[in-house]
DNA sequence: GGAACGTGCAGAATCGTGCCTTCTGGTGCC
DNA sequence: GGCACCAGAAGGCACGATTCTGCACGTTCC
């Protein structure tokens, strides 16, 4: 009795639900399922999180009350208490108007695809949002981490973010001394070293090199190792650029390329278009693919695998860097990345089709027990 | 002092501020901001949030010292105490066994990128979820409502959602009884009938249909209507469908339809592959495109404009659909869909390359003064 | 037989913000 | 001078869960 009268007098959660409803917005709370179940709150709590110590018949005891109340645990209630939200941010930085280039770009689409499933593997969900972005989007959305894709120099989001304390992982290692978590990226020196060694190998004498102005990192680290191979080999670069934002710019480039004096007899694109792009312009000028011109084009796209030549591509393997940036940035936010390098660099994989190789490749069957049969 | 006396005994934030520190994870929140400004909690959420009433010099006040404390409001407590996050869920039906088909399908991209950008343009943030996935990942994000994609018949996921009083908007006309709030569809039938038509003026007068066997809805309408056109018209139909699981299954489908005794002089492939089995299955039995084979292809890839010779597809206008279910979406949640119909159905677009005309397109200027220049 | 110990569970503080309610001081009006 | 009124600002509860603290009870050992 005295118990009933302490009950009665200084209960809050009683008054509380006295006053209001036993539902909240016609959902099951926690209070709900302690009342079903004839237990307190925190043993719900503990029942359901496997925590405490609580015998297994009150554990599925009051699982099958939370089970038949159909209990579901607020999200927001959670992530006050305890610190973390289960959300990692996907940023894409923005080249134009559109907010994302996920279409223009296969290497984004299949990034953010495996980024995608890896966070969910290891139960995190993934939030896409906009680089440049007022600040009240960002902060109203509680993340545990981000993850950056390609950061500008002295990106204010980035900096915003890791002075908040969050974990940052990008995508391309940060120019500048932008101070992030971590980085992934490819080796871009060796990627392009070992592709102007293929098409030397397939007879070029003289490699030009396509490209749209851009300052990140992808950019300036292949035109760097385009620059490095000539003077390397001997050979006087032959570079033509075009403003990345204008869609014609690329065509008119690679027209401008194969219209030099000193025209290049094979050509590296390092934008997705410029594969397609170089072949029109060929095309225009009479010239033979891979006779006349040899053709190497980065991109992720299969658009290449059924051009007439198929265009050989170097493909940046970015499912693979979505997946470890995931498991970087998770590993950074429960604490795992002691000792753990905050670099990675990742190897690319050039697919030689057609338009590298100045004798096509036999259709017939490839020779017989080749090791390396990838 | 009686006042006083009372101030003394019940007051949990002061005893809660004396005890702990100041700062919340070393970010200022709002007591500290208070604090800093000499006003109480309640002004500057009011100042901040546009609310109350306030002098403008209390609230620049206000807002400069919370500008220099660096205060982020917390998402997790603002949700939790408004029961809005400025989530929306994006689902994405599993075919096989990887979480996402984004690359796979150039429509999920494009549809999540029109998504993405509307949900931004609105306030809100996109969270990619698969549908098939625990309930534990569900409800450990807090979610204002949901976008999903072709949910299958009676769809566990959509249910949940839909009971738990959540908005729920699909692309794809919902196949059952599924309660959506909203739904989103192409005129199926009648893209498929002007399509069908678009090709017996082209001179076709066998039309086949490859499909991969689906029970989604884009599936079953679009057949149906491919069999309502062919006993409109008296043709009977030459149907192939194989496992849309089996990566090589279409391809052989592809063959098998062309093999048939009753070999069609015209096929439309329903899934996005098909186009580029079709041809390759065109070659083998060396039929030309479109002299022999008058070719049609649903997608979204841009794969189709470089082909040899170029394949004529229908596209769904992935953009426009996210847009809209978005929007749809929002209106729901925000309350603003009175009124509004509760489902929209979007126009195709068929785009005619080569390869379904029996005589090519000329390549000089079109028609002058064509009212539909669109 | 009582103290030490371990188990099972309840109480209540707490996370940070929004907003409903209340208080106060100043002004106009009769 | 007193009362009504209102702008301006503060107080404090509530959102729904986690979790630290600690009580009550039973067992065991000396």
């Amino acid at each position: 009795m005295t118990a009933a009268e302490k009950h009665q007098v200084s209960r809050t959660p009683a008054t509380r639900r006295a006053r209001g409803g036993s539902r909240l917005n016609g959902r099951a709370g926690i209070r709900d399922v302690a009342a079903a179940a004839g237990v307190s709150i925190t043993t719900v709590s503990d029942a359901l999180n496997g925590k405490g110590r609580l015998p297994d018949a009150t554990r599925r005891h009051v699982r099958e009350v939370a089970e038949r109340l159909g209990y579901r645990p607020s999200a927001a209630a959670r992530t006050l208490r305890t610190g973390k939200s289960g959300l990692i941010g996907l940023t894409v930085t923005t080249y134009g108007e559109e907010p994302f280039t996920f279409t223009e770009f296969a290497y984004f689409a299949e990034m953010a695809r495996a980024a995608t499933s890896a966070a969910l593997a290891r139960g995190y969900a993934l939030v896409i949002l906009p680089a440049t972005s007022r600040h009240d989007l960002w902060s109203n959305v509680a993340l545990d981490g981000t993850v950056v894709i390609d950061p500008s120099d002295e990106d204010p989001v980035v900096s915003e973010l890791v002075r908040s304390g969050l974990p940052v992982v990008s995508d391309g290692r940060p120019a500048g001394s932008l101070p992030v978590t971590a980085w992934v990226d490819n080796d871009h020196e060796e990627a392009v070293h070992g592709l102007l060694d293929h098409l030397a190998e397939s007879g070029a004498r003289r490699i030009g090199l396509l490209t749209g102005t851009s300052t990140d990192t992808y950019t300036r680290l292949s035109t760097t190792a385009y620059f490095e191979w000539c003077e390397r080999v001997g050979q006087e670069p032959v570079y033509e650029h075009y403003p990345a934002h204008d869609p014609c710019a690329g065509a008119v480039a690679a027209d401008r390329l194969l219209a030099r004096p000193d025209r290049p007899d094979a050509v590296y694109g390092l934008f997705d278009p410029n594969g397609t792009d170089l072949l029109a312009a060929a095309r225009r000028y009479g010239l033979r693919v891979p006779e006349d011109l040899l053709l190497v084009c980065c991109s992720e796209s299969s658009v290449y695998a059924a051009t007439e030549p198929p265009i050989t591509t170097l493909s940046l393997k970015p499912g693979r860097t979505g997946n470890t940036v995931v498991q970087l940035l998770i590993d950074a936010i429960e604490g795992l990345d002691e000792g753990r390098p905050v670099h990675q660099v990742m190897p690319t994989d050039l697919i030689v089709r057609t338009s590298s190789q100045r004798r096509p490749p036999r259709t017939t069957i490839s020779a017989p027990r080749s090791p390396s049969a990838d």
